[in-house]
DNA sequence: CAGGATCCATTACGATACTG
DNA sequence: CAGTATCGTAATGGATCCTG
């Protein structure tokens, strides 16, 4: 049993679920794995993604304590997003997801 | 490259990402993992899911060949869910958010 | 550059009642 | 039992404009 932000989770994969349970954070970790970005170039990795929206997924992941958030002093303003230790952890799971998507992509779609 | 119903992919994470992009999906993929499970079942694991929605994330994972459905012509009627061959194989992935679950718990929550 | 603030459209989801 | 149908709400995300 586990007791999480006012949730009990029956399970640890319900942790997992609701975390990303929606379109945008688990491309915002993929992104960083490749390397620390800053708010542009993430924008432009997940070119369908909102301002907005990124905003509010980096925010959240950043409250989760998944990924850092460092601001330097210049001008123009630079801010770098990096993954925390427990962030970096969601590789396996990433890598897993990449797996199955050529698996099920040989299998239903087209590959060239 | 890849091409899958009309959409273009650059990663096969992303095909993976499109997919399960909603809270539920994955969920019923790990109860379907136990054991094949008739609706009630299913409705019964994920308690917080509604019919309406049980049925249409249902009916989207048959679509997309990750589920089967068989109805057994008996009264009261019987439907069975289970995983097809490539739908099995989520298992690497779903196991990984398992352990990453447990992982995040440790550092953020509590466990008893 | 890195956002904040608004306004708006979509869709996801839930609650309830009903059916073969 | 295994859904459908309908209605309503809440959350999500997009477009645009603005700022330190």
């Amino acid at each position: 049993m586990y007791y999480l932000n006012g949730k009990k989770y029956k399970c640890s994969v319900s942790i997992t679920m609701d975390i990303f349970n929606d379109r945008w954070k688990l491309a915002v970790i993929w992104y960083l794995l490749e390397k620390d970005k800053r708010f542009k170039e993430l924008s432009e990795d997940i070119n369908e993604i909102s301002q907005k929206t990124l905003t509010l997924k980096l925010k959240e992941l950043e409250e989760k304590n998944i990924i850092k958030r460092e601001v330097f002093a210049e001008v123009p303003p630079k801010v770098v997003y990096s993954l925390t230790p427990i962030g970096l952890k969601l590789k396996f799971v990433l890598k897993e997801m990449f797996n199955w998507g050529i698996e099920y992509a040989k299998e239903n779609g087209k590959i060239f």
